[in-house]
DNA sequence: TATGAATGAGAGTTCATTCAT
DNA sequence: AATGAATGAACTCTCATTCAT
């Protein structure tokens, strides 16, 4: 598989140091076929990035969509994304590479192409629970970046075998603290 | 002016993207010149995040210090932190261009770099925090990567002006109310 | 083809003068085509390095061969040996910069390349020689050295025009004379 | 000492592969310095070809002439030629990697400078011997070539610890026996 | 559709040489 | 006389891309 190969060699060695070559005969093809199925390296990359923001998105909307109870689906929302990270390794660490890395436009692309997963956190997870009485009040969209950059962030270290240094579970229990209503005990005093 | 202009080169076309000479000719030299500065690209990258981190740690642990209550000690982290990007955007550029990238030795080598801002992070602000019953009891380590990892990912959406899309306000207010104490104080009820 | 272009500018330069660019240029293709066939620098100089000790040998032993009397195989080595110089000056060259250059590398590997000549003369004629009594007794390897030593620096010294300073009769009688028995004839008196 | 110095850098790396910088920082003095002494690489070739004939000649003519028999002569040319070469390795080497490379210029030089050593060996060596009956009758010029050649040949094949894998005795005993008289007992016949 | 030889721009790096101090 | 920072030509090697087969 052509995208599974570059998946493999742009985590490897970053979109300037892959080699174009490499991963036509790593996908079992000679040398130049790879042009007769994608215009240029930069093409290719681009290719890349539909097929992983889909995959993505489609593995974690499905997981949380079995569940209805907002909190629920905050904690599905980390535990999928862990799950997706630790089983496609390659193509996570494309993800940093571009959103990290010098190339404007692949990050653009990138951008709009997480847009519906940023559109599950904001709505279906933030506002929900925010409409419910279950999340304090807080601004949406900023916030739902940071749920993102959270996700993001704890799984941006991986080690060579693809170990993560934080469970899904600390970093909703982090979460969810963060979003609790405030202490309502004080009407109390 | 030499790891100025390199860390301008590196940010805008990552290591491998980035043209050595190029580096040279912008510090005002010849060609070759930086060759008697850096035995080789590499070096020059080691050089520049030996740099990059000292600046930014003493920068940040200088702010920091100045106050002794120790909520008020992690909005200056957050408050120092995002002054020193928007004032050193190539050398942020580097840290996430490096973090990210494929090249493993330099991310260990950075890891080690910022040990010391870590540390300040788990001990002078999180520990402290927890001693003085003023945060909930959490798992020190894990917790201050997290911090740190909040603190990078909220940084590392600049946009070519150096904008931020989040205030650090916003950052300190979410990370405070995660870890706030529980609310015991209702069975005070 | 490319060997040949090799063997000239490596014989014009020396191999750490020698210009890669020119040897693929001379050969007829572009610059960095030879990099097709050839790793680096270096392994194109042992690739070469096997050829010519290959031909070189063979084109000897069959000439050698062709006669059974040792005395005969004797001059016929200096005359097949400068026959093939006379038309293979680049090659000579190349036999000379390597055997006397610094590349310690270089030197083994054309030792082990030229044991095939070696044991020809040591075997197959001055041992023969011994052996059927027209050869004094002498130390057999070192003398095979000596003979090799003395073919390679009979034609060593190679003008523009690839003429010898010297006739391959002249050494021939002096090595004859050299081998050849005691005067215990005398003693027959 | 800079000529010493050379010597060494020059035998280790040839003439192209030499560092004219490590040659100063070797002797002493810093980078440039040596500017002040040779005019260029090139200049310093030649004066160090000049050192080394000089100095190479001025030995053997030393010992050889100690001496009136002939062919103790002849022996005592090998054998200071070998004592030379075992305490001057590095001049040594700088020989035959002259004698051997591309660098015409540099041959023809140090073909001058050895002219006293050719007419030591064809004047005082080899037609001496001839005059006096020794010899038998050969061919002067080349003859005296030969007798360099087979000096050098046996020289040239040094290992790192400057061994020779020949020790003079054997060179001069196989080189005596080709310049002794026709077997005159033929005569008898 | 697939091949892989060929291209050639461009990179990192070296180093003889210059020259202001 | 000595220094050593600076120069810049030149070199080895890489690789995205083309194209005849």
């Amino acid at each position: 598989m052509l995208l599974e190969a570059a998946a493999e060699e742009f985590a490897r060695h970053g979109y300037v140091g892959a080699n174009i070559n490499h991963i036509s005969l790593a996908a079992g093809f000679a040398k130049g076929t790879i042009y007769n199925y994608f215009e240029s390296k930069q093409a290719l990359m681009l290719a890349l990035f539909d097929e992983i923001a889909v995959t993505h998105f489609e593995f974690i909307a499905d997981r949380v969509s079995r569940e209805s109870d907002t909190t629920r689906r905050l904690e599905l929302f980390y535990e999928a994304g862990f799950d997706w990270v630790t089983n496609h390794l390659a193509q996570t660490k494309v993800i940093f590479i571009t959103l990290n890395g010098p190339e404007m436009e692949f990050k653009q692309y990138m951008y709009q192409a997480y847009q519906p997963m940023l559109q599950l956190v904001g709505k279906d997870i933030l506002a929900a629970g925010m409409e419910q009485g279950i999340f304090r009040q807080v601004e949406a969209a900023s916030t739902a970046g940071l749920l993102m950059t959270i996700y993001l962030g704890s799984i941006s270290y991986l080690d060579e075998q693809g170990r993560l240094w934080m469970a899904p579970s600390q970093v909703t229990d982090f979460v969810l603290n963060a979003l609790r209503q405030e202490i309502p005990a004080r009407k109390a005093d």
